[in-house]
DNA sequence: TCTGGGGTCCTAGGACCC
DNA sequence: TCTGGGGTCCTAGGACCC
């Protein structure tokens, strides 16, 4: 039996988030900004059709904003992934067999659902029901082919949000009118090479004979792609919840970073969240990369960007230990007289915490200091982020730390933010 | 004078995704 | 003044082994 599979993703998802708490806002241009209020990284369809771009810096375009009733939200992630996991627990009742793609999209197997239109129907109104989520579903063989489905369910209104692409003369339809950039794993360099090939839509991608090109035009992944529009499977649903091979943290700085004190407090804080990460999903690793840059929009300022790594003998997830090698890695690549806009730190090469191989040259992490870190997690988790830190992370970091002056408040993973609501006693009679 | 071939593993960098 | 962050996969090519 051929598999029927459904994609289901948020429309706008984190804008949406934002109007869960805010109704009034329904219906009228809403946008959310990256960190720092950099640029755009999610609009309604209100801000779409007033020509807002996606990754817009927001100083650009601000005062349009200001001009056109668009509202503006700083990014608020607690939020976000929140509502996230109630949606994801809301859809794994829904069908036993689920990916977890991203925070905002999951693929469904429906094989053997004898009404999949009824069915995706009754997704999107569970969703909207328990979460208040509009979101859209795309159904079809393949995952390419529920992206390509769910692409035009939300684009074509009359769709409703639910479009199934299961037979063959929709799918002719569907990939006509659609340029080959907007496919799932064509990005832009692999759309040029494709225009060089006369390959335009979709469709003609699908329907070009010579495999062997492209193959070498697009390696492996463009095969596949290809062989997908076809409507063979060449990725299953991973159902399974696989760990992570690298962890990274990094950001840009609010305002910029001259002195080496206030560069070795941020790489100090990356590698604790890092660290704690890793210790979250009960790895270890064996590799510490830092880097450090420049403002590379500054043109007119000295460009710098370096980074550096170090490899351990035994493999850690000791917050400490990852701290002082960090910076250690930031002793050798700073240079004094730039003005640093980015810093980062990322851990790789991991393996199981409690399989590890150990050194003979190097001590591994003792029974104590397992312990201390366990202890860390736990104070904090229940008292609050950053509760318990390295001194070398600083103490009070406003230079570094984000502009964030448009977020709204963590309604559901806080309790002193929780949503106030204020009404007129009516005595019952 | 004549100096192989096949295989694995690792890494950097490109491309892409959300 | 102000331009995000975190991830994965693939390939070519180097290093190394027998």
């Amino acid at each position: 039996m051929k598999k029927i599979y459904a994609l289901v993703d948020c429309d706008a998802f984190f804008c949406n988030c934002e109007r869960l708490f805010r109704p009034d806002l329904r219906g009228k241009p809403v946008i959310v900004l990256s960190n720092n209020d950099g640029c755009t990284v999610s609009r309604t369809i209100e801000a779409k059709a007033l020509g807002i771009e996606m990754a817009a810096p927001y100083f650009k375009i601000q005062k349009f904003c200001e001009e056109n009733g668009v509202y503006a939200f700083s990014s608020n992630f607690s939020l976000y992934t929140n509502i996230s996991s109630r949606i994801m627990k809301t859809l794994s009742t829904l069908s036993p067999i689920i990916e977890y793609y991203s925070v905002d999209e999951a693929f469904l197997d429906l094989t053997g659902i004898a009404e999949p239109y009824e069915y995706a129907k009754r997704i999107r109104q569970t969703i909207a029901k328990k979460i208040g989520m509009p979101v859209s579903v795309g159904v079809a063989h393949t995952k390419v082919l529920c992206k390509v489905a769910c692409h035009f369910a939300k684009q074509r209104p009359e769709l409703a949000g639910v479009s199934i692409l299961l037979d063959q003369e929709k799918q002719d339809h569907y990939l006509k009118n659609m340029s080959v950039q907007k496919l799932w794993g064509i990005g832009k360099q692999r759309a040029i090479k494709l225009r060089l090939m006369g390959i335009k839509t979709a469709k003609d991608f699908r329907d070009y004979k010579d495999i062997v090109r492209i193959q070498q035009t697009l390696t492996k992944v463009g095969r596949q792609i290809q062989d997908e529009l076809r409507g063979h499977i060449c990725f299953p649903l991973s159902i399974e919840i696989e760990k992570k091979k690298e962890i990274m943290s990094s950001r840009t700085f609010g305002s910029s970073v001259f002195t080496k004190e206030i560069l070795k407090e941020s790489i100090a804080t990356h590698a604790s969240e890092v660290a704690k990460e890793l210790r979250s999903q009960r790895s270890v690793c064996m590799e510490v990369t830092v880097f450090i840059r420049s403002n590379p929009f500054k043109e007119n300022s000295s460009q710098y960007h370096r980074s550096t790594k170090h490899c351990f003998l035994s493999p850690t997830s000791n917050t400490f230990k990852i701290i002082n090698t960090a910076l250690q890695c930031l002793d050798r690549i700073f240079k004094p007289g730039i003005e640093y806009k980015k810093s980062g730190v990322r851990i790789s090469h991991f393996q199981d915490s409690a399989e590890a191989t150990l050194s003979l040259f190097e001590p591994a992490d003792t029974v104590k200091e397992e312990d201390l870190m366990l202890v860390m997690d736990k104070v904090n988790l229940r008292e609050g982020k950053e509760s318990l830190k390295s001194l070398a992370c600083g103490l009070n970091n406003i230079t570094w730390k984000m502009n964030q002056r448009l977020k709204s408040k963590r309604f559901t993973t806080r309790w002193h933010e929780l949503r106030e609501i204020s009404c007129d006693y009516v005595a019952l009679k």
